[in-house]
DNA sequence: CTGAAAGCGCTTACAG
DNA sequence: CTGAAAGCGCTTACAG
């Protein structure tokens, strides 16, 4: 990588000339247009980029705030990225500091192999999104010195911020109860980290504890093609069709209402629906019918991870420390309010 | 914002110890434990938080590659945003040197306020989306000194990649018209930019061409919401009803649907729609029922972005040059294929 | 175990 | 019009 020093030999300047001119100041400085072309030549030959570490330290105005990186696996939907990112958003504005947000997509499992995370120059802190049990296992023992805060996850050294997962099984299931629904489905997700198992496992519990059945638990891929395709398993169940379903996010149930209705299958009154609400509310509330949802309250999860982060940067409180939020019921159409 | 050095002098230290001691390495310079409680209370106390800048200059392996910001305007659809990160995310790791993310929300009509882009300290190089007439206006006349290309924006200074809009509009024209339909309407966004003014100029003059009337064309607010209460008028039109329906986004499409199928219109039977497919793709596809769309190649789009924008940093080009790219029609059930 | 010094690449007074 | 010098905050040999 070239340096402005080596601009200025190349074009037998000085390094300041070559900054003014690089700068765009060459103007003001009153910089001949012939000395201009011998450096913008020189760039261009040696293939110049400018170094924003030694800009920046000159310049501490243009640093600017804190940068936050978040990783984001991969492969997890992306709605769910939009919403959390719209609520950090909203939190940085607030505080009105500014921070940067660097976007850091990595794959579920490989957390290890982001250098960043050990290095402590990339970023002032991080939020950690949709890390598997294998991501975690090596966060809790690589020590990381670098502020850090879990989204959606609970750790023995780190911050996190978590939704009240067996509050979101639980609060589906005595839905379907007062609806006197007498046989559940579960319609779920491929990849499960603990907390989606257990609002299964709640769920089913108090299914059993109101006298309801619970038939299949599918376990299909997160998107709108499983939950579509997974609708003729659901209804080939020889033990008799369910008459409710809860699905592990709104793709899957997006997904089934789709396979639902090629069925011909009347909603909501041959079968109730509620999911795990953590996509796009507007694509829930303009389903049809609307989807009724156990809502996750990403916007204002993220809202919390970044508080959690500055008072972790401010050594007012140390990890770990998980903050539990709580879920609301949001009734829709596919299982009205009574 | 306190230094390693101030650190040094309330703690009554050297910066080296400080600086040892902050970086994690005091175990294996066998810095004893009250030393490192004094340089922790110490940084406590002032609130140091270290500056980046500094770190990235002394070690350049963790500077990384290039720092890339995408100025995305807040009020756009979110799965738009998706879709371009994907897409941009696949060109950085294909190119292999990998490149920072910097996701820059702004105002629409306000980019004039982000002094980032004038500063140069704070990125490489910028990809602007969704400009409003406002924010090229001020883009035009600031000739700012980044590299900057623009998403689906045309300029006569900067470089741009744009889809070729009339087509847009021809597309569907095209395909109402193999469908014998007779009457259309349009289903528009609020806020237009002039490649959307286009597509649906080109629409209309099809449509006329092949003997389609051209019906109410509806302004509203860009979201299902907007779609879904935009239908009233639609079916309320005095002059009669539209037999197809040509929407600005899928977001209205959607939202139509659900009002199409409130009011118990049989769809496609009764009418066929046609949407600009600018969202998820999966959530097109599972719609009920799923939605003919010209596809909007937005991951492309980004690829072709970033291709751009490291031809401009390596001097290969100069703008303004903008990529024009093809659309495809993709059928669905709401206008079949023939 | 701790500190003094050099230097990363850049820009901006300042001098000529 | 152009250049020599200082210094942004940090870390890492190196010396003691």
């Amino acid at each position: 990588m070239a340096t402005i020093k080596e601009l200025a030999a190349y074009a037998g300047l000085s390094p300041s000339t070559v900054s003014i001119v690089l700068g765009g100041k060459a103007e003001e400085r009153g910089i001949p247009q012939a000395t201009c072309a011998r450096v913008l030549e020189a760039a261009r030959v040696l293939g110049y980029r400018p170094n924003l570490s030694a800009r920046r330290l000159r310049d501490p105005k243009a640093g600017g705030g804190m940068t936050i990186a978040v990783f984001w696996a991969e492969d997890f939907r992306a709605p769910m990225m939009v919403r959390f990112l719209r609520g950090l958003r909203r939190a940085i504005e607030t505080q009105g500091k500014g921070a940067e947000l660097l976007i850091h997509p990595y794959t579920c499992g490989k957390l290890r192999e982001e250098r960043s995370l050990i290095s402590l120059s990339a970023f002032n802190a991080a939020i950690i999104c949709n890390a598997s049990a294998e991501d975690l296992d090596w966060l809790e023992q690589a020590r990381l010195m670098l502020p850090v805060v879990l989204y959606n996850r609970q750790s023995r050294r780190y911050c996190g911020v978590q939704v009240d997962d067996a509050r979101v099984g639980a609060l589906a299931a005595e839905q379907f109860a007062a609806h006197h629904c007498r046989r559940a489905a579960v319609l779920g997700a491929d990849s499960v980290f603990p907390g989606m198992a257990l609002r299964r496992e709640r769920f089913a519990d108090i299914c059993r504890q109101r006298g309801i059945a619970v038939g299949p638990q599918l376990s299909t891929e997160n998107s709108m093609a499983g939950g579509c395709a997974a609708v003729e398993a659901l209804l080939s169940d020889p033990a008799g069709r369910p008459d409710c379903l809860f699905c592990d996010s709104d793709a899957l149930a997006l997904g089934a209402l789709r396979g639902l209705h090629r069925r011909g299958i009347r909603l909501p009154e041959e079968l109730k629906i509620i999911s795990v609400g953590n996509g796009d509310r507007e694509a829930q509330q303009y389903a049809w019918p609307s989807l009724s949802v156990v809502s996750i309250p990403m916007e204002q999860m993220a809202v919390e991870c970044f508080q959690l982060l500055l008072r972790l940067i401010a050594g007012e409180i140390a990890p770990p420390l998980t903050l539990q939020m709580e879920t609301d019921y949001l009734p829709g159409e596919s299982c009205p309010a009574l």
